[in-house]
RNA sequence: GGGCGAUUAGCUCAGUUGGCUAGAGCGCCAGCUCGACAAGCUGGAGGUCACUGGUUCGAGCCCAGUAUCGCCCA
């Protein structure tokens, strides 16, 4: 295909991540197949919101997506990664509004229609921003399947499923306190709204007697703006100081209204003055309150937090106006008994962080004890498990405690509620089909519901709306359920909890068996990277830099079991230097395999022991990822590839290529490096596809062929290495494990005595018995090409040679006479180093093996174990103190 | 207030069912133009595993408590 010696010896990953990509998709190779026979494997990703720009979060959750659906997609199932996005009514509307802000226009400027024209336009010119910076990471998503949660058919199963719910008695309008935006003007679940810590105050206001307006009853509020909407002031039942006094009216300051003391057992007689003033329109626990006492409800504002009507001379004035003149004003009538600071959390939009007031008004509802029920009955059963399963218990905790979902938005960007009213009879009619008469009265004067509904009320359906339900076509037999669920924990209840509930009710089944929760992308001092911060780091801006490979590569490295991740730039060095690593050993590879040819023959030890820690790579990185332990198959693979076959494998080969004959060393090397290429392709499919591209088409010319092997033209689409349980080789571990060891102590010694690490040397291996002698002498070739070892005498109690440096390995000892040229001190310092190491475990040894205890309870083979170890240390010990007394004597 | 997580080398983090002489990357020190790679190679220094108790023959790991930081819920 190319000639290998033109290869630059830094990889460049930009064209190669370019052309490749768009070559895996014009080749199909991540369509989905609902006719295929085999096994579906199915992800639906979290749709980013259209407006989304990609940020590390992102980059992370897809990656890990890209790796399951690369692997199972080479282990042959049948994968199907649904792509897509979400309309994000709130967020979505507000990008248009700004735009608008600019040219002087609100959105009632132009009316709901050419809004929503308007938006539209917006999505068909921005709206795929986010799905090419996708491309840009590599994701392997059916593409041409991709959705939009405002797509006509995602639109039907959004209504089907309103108008069913409805029909089941488990969505209804109502008049309750929900948490109203005004700056967004419109209502909001229970979980948009985000509760932070803030430093308030707390007034002590007095409420006089209506008959004894010198006496009062001094209440706490740290809002008294809403005292305008007063309509009791309550205690508790028990509480000793008031008892006397329910039932009394007090004179509500400033309205001069009359409201009724009343008992109540849910007032906390520890807060404040123990009497609380109700305000059943502006507050959630005195809503509650109302409802029991049956009292009047006070609207004191309007839509935009300023004061409406009811507040008399404050009408018009902002809310928190409001509340400074109106202290002003008590302060003044000597109403304000004392002022104290108080921390307390407020409520904030989650959209745009403005303060949230509970506010009265009629909404739509979804009734969520029976949906949570059935799924908590479902996690009961192990039917959707949580990794790590941790969150399990918090997901059930959410839905224990979940209180009815409010799902109307009065935005105009969204899903507008399949209701309408009659201007005859008031009734309702929800329908499938828009109707156009009332099915209560037939009466033609209807109109649609101004609202539309909660953006996650669509995404609930996401599973299964994107695979074509309510229809039940080929998408949705062949995929749903979809096979594992990948987000972050901070929608586990805004998503994942809701998908679930709609699932069971709407197809009847979980959407999912598996849900992998991975932790947040935190900037180096441990904060979320936010755009107010500008903390963030570009993804984008890293894959320019270091390349989406090395990205991909860095964040799975770094996600330990949905474990929060410190993240700086500089950390995606590591990641770039891998992929170079990566690509530099595949360049002598090929190098090497152009030379010549590789023949059968008999396998050397280094061939051996690659191919079996071969063996166990496959299987822990396989095991890892069925496990959903990411970042464990990651950190194998990275040790495999750089410290095994790299540092050792192919420095061992290199003396028997460099002839360029014909050598098995050729197919080992070959082989190692194309599984490899296959472990490591889920995480980095690029630089592993560009250098599989050259290495098959050595197998195209023949010469490479080994049984069992396939090519396939993409490496995306090859198969996931398999166990060879007949190339797992013990023997040859524990070998090339004591040539390594004898390696690394004839480094050190030439290192502490500086001598060069390449000067010709001879060393003597000394042993304890003829089995191992006679094991490393027919390997003795390789210990001396590794180690810069020209003569090397390998025997039985070898007599130290004169003026050696000296160090033991286990059974080993090594000598390495350095006539002339031994450092008298440095020896008797390493010697003396080593002895102390030694002897400073030794001696722990000892010590267990001498308590009864240990040798009586634990098991037998690590009472043996430990006997061998002291045993073999001890005598390192005596050999080393050997060396050191005659390195004293000359 | 309730729950969860974290605390291990200078920094960022691993450490699976207790058997560990506690590892990695970066940084640091010393030395390397060696035909894959200086984005590299070789060797090295560096740790009372937050603290206090407990269980155990044996604890970084299990249990109880304390402290600090972070997150979620109310």
């Amino acid at each position: 295909m190319s000639d290998e010696s033109t290869l630059s010896t830094k990889y460049d990953p930009r064209p190669v991540e370019a052309r490749l990509y768009a070559w895996w998709e014009e080749r199909g190779f991540f369509r989905a197949d609902p006719q295929a026979r085999r096994a579906p494997f199915c992800v639906v990703i979290p749709p980013p919101n259209v407006t989304g720009a990609l940020h590390m979060g992102h980059a992370l959750n897809n990656t890990l997506q890209d790796i399951l659906v690369r692997w199972r997609r080479m282990q042959g199932r049948n994968v199907l990664w649904m792509p897509g996005t979400d309309h994000a009514g709130i967020a979505t509307q507000n990008v248009v509004e700004r735009e608008l802000a600019r040219k002087g226009l609100k959105r009632h400027d132009l009316g709901r229609d050419e809004f929503v024209r308007r938006v539209w336009e917006w999505k068909d010119q921005y709206g795929s921003r986010i799905i090419n910076q996708l491309k840009r990471l590599g994701a392997s998503c059916d593409w041409e399947r991709a959705r939009f949660t405002m797509d006509e058919g995602l639109s039907r199963a959004v209504r089907e499923a309103f108008v069913t719910l409805h029909e089941r008695g488990l969505i209804y309008r109502g008049k309750r306190l929900i948490n109203w935006c005004p700056r967004c003007a419109t209502a909001l679940a229970d979980d948009e709204v985000e509760h932070e810590e803030r430093d308030g105050h707390l007034w002590y206001i007095k409420y006089p007697f209506k008959d004894e307006p010198r006496l009062h009853v001094i209440v706490a509020t740290t809002r008294p703006e809403t005292m305008l909407g007063d309509t009791a002031v309550a205690v508790n039942p028990d509480d000793e100081r008031y008892r006397e006094f329910i039932g009394q009216k007090l004179l509500l300051p400033v309205v001069e209204r009359e409201i009724p003391i009343i008992a109540d057992e849910h007032v906390d007689p520890g807060f404040g003055t123990g009497a609380v003033k109700v305000t059943p329109a502006h507050d959630p626990n005195d809503f509650e309150m109302g409802r029991r006492h049956n009292l009047e409800q006070v609207i004191v504002m309007n839509e935009n937090a300023t004061m409406n009507a009811a507040a008399g001379d404050y009408e018009g004035m902002d809310r928190y106006e409001c509340r400074e003149a109106l202290v002003e004003e008590l302060r003044e009538k000597r109403l304000i008994e004392e002022v104290r600071p108080h921390r307390h959390a407020v409520g904030h939009c989650y959209r745009c962080r403005t303060v949230i007031e509970p506010y009265l008004s009629d909404q739509w509802f979804v009734s969520m004890r029976p949906l949570a029920d059935a799924a908590l009955a479902l996690s009961a059963r192990n039917g959707v498990r949580f990794h790590p399963d941790r969150w399990q218990r918090v997901y059930e905790s959410w839905l224990e405690n979940v209180r009815d979902w409010c799902i109307s938005r009065q935005i105009w960007w969204g899903h507008r509620i399949p209701a309408w009213h009659c201007k005859g009879c008031a009734r309702i009619t929800v329908a499938r089909a828009d109707p156009d008469h009332c099915a209560h009265c037939g009466s033609a004067d209807i109109r649609q519901d101004d609202d539309v509904l909660d953006t996650w009320f669509s995404s609930s359906l996401w599973p299964f709306s994107t695979l074509g339900w309510p229809e039940k076509t080929p998408m949705f037999r062949a995929f749903y359920p979809t096979s594992v669920l990948v987000t972050a924990r901070d929608i586990i209840y805004f998503w994942v909890a809701r998908m679930v509930m709609m699932g069971l009710q709407m197809p009847g089944r979980a959407p999912f068996d598996d849900v992998l929760i991975h932790g947040t992308i935190l900037d180096a001092e441990g904060r979320r990277m936010s755009k107010s911060l500008g903390n963030g780091i570009d993804p984008i801006e890293v894959i320019d830099q270091y390349g989406a490979d090395a990205m991909r590569f860095c964040l799975v490295m770094l996600t330990v079991e949905g474990q929060d991740v410190k993240l700086s730039a500089d950390k995606f060095e590591m990641g770039r230097n891998f992929a170079n690593k990566i690509w530099n050993a595949s360049r002598f590879a090929l190098l090497n395999l152009a030379a010549g040819k590789g023949e059968e023959g008999e396998l050397a030890l280094e061939d051996r022991w690659i191919l079996s820690r071969l063996q166990g790579v496959v299987e822990s990185v396989t095991q890892a990822l069925e496990a959903f332990q990411l970042n464990e198959a990651v950190r194998t693979l990275y040790d495999f590839i750089w410290k095994e076959f790299c540092d050792w494998y192919l420095e061992a080969v290199k003396p028997r290529l460099a002839g360029g004959g014909p050598c098995v060393a050729r197919k080992v090397l070959a082989h190692v490096l194309d599984a490899a290429l296959r472990l490591a392709h889920p995480v980095m499919p690029f630089v592993t596809e560009e250098i599989w591209q050259r290495l098959r088409s050595r197998v195209a010319e023949g010469d490479l062929d080994w049984p069992g092997a396939a090519f396939p033209e993409s490496l995306m689409i090859a198969p996931w290495p398999v166990l060879e349980p007949a190339r797992r080789d013990a023997a040859a571990e524990e070998t090339f494990g004591r040539m390594q060891d004898i390696i690394r102590a004839v480094r050190n010694i030439r290192s502490k005595l500086g001598v060069a690490e390449r000067k010709p040397l001879a060393v003597a291996v000394s042993v304890e018995d003829e089995s191992i002698a006679a094991q490393l002498r027919a390997h003795e070739r390789l210990l001396c090409e590794l180690g810069f070892i020209e003569r090397a005498e390998i025997g039985v109690a070898l007599p130290r040679p004169a003026a050696a440096a000296t160090d033991v390995v286990g059974p080993i000892q090594v000598f390495v006479p350095l006539t002339g040229l031994l450092d008298m001190d440095a020896e008797r310092a390493r010697l003396q180093k080593r002895i102390g190491e030694v002897e400073s475990y030794v001696e722990g040894l000892l010590k267990k093996l001498a308590n009864a205890n240990f040798l009586n309870r634990a098991p037998a083979d690590v009472v043996a174990r430990e006997r061998a170890r002291c045993a073999e240390l001890e005598a390192e010990i005596a050999k080393l103190r050997r060396s050191l007394a005659e390195l004293e004597q000359g």
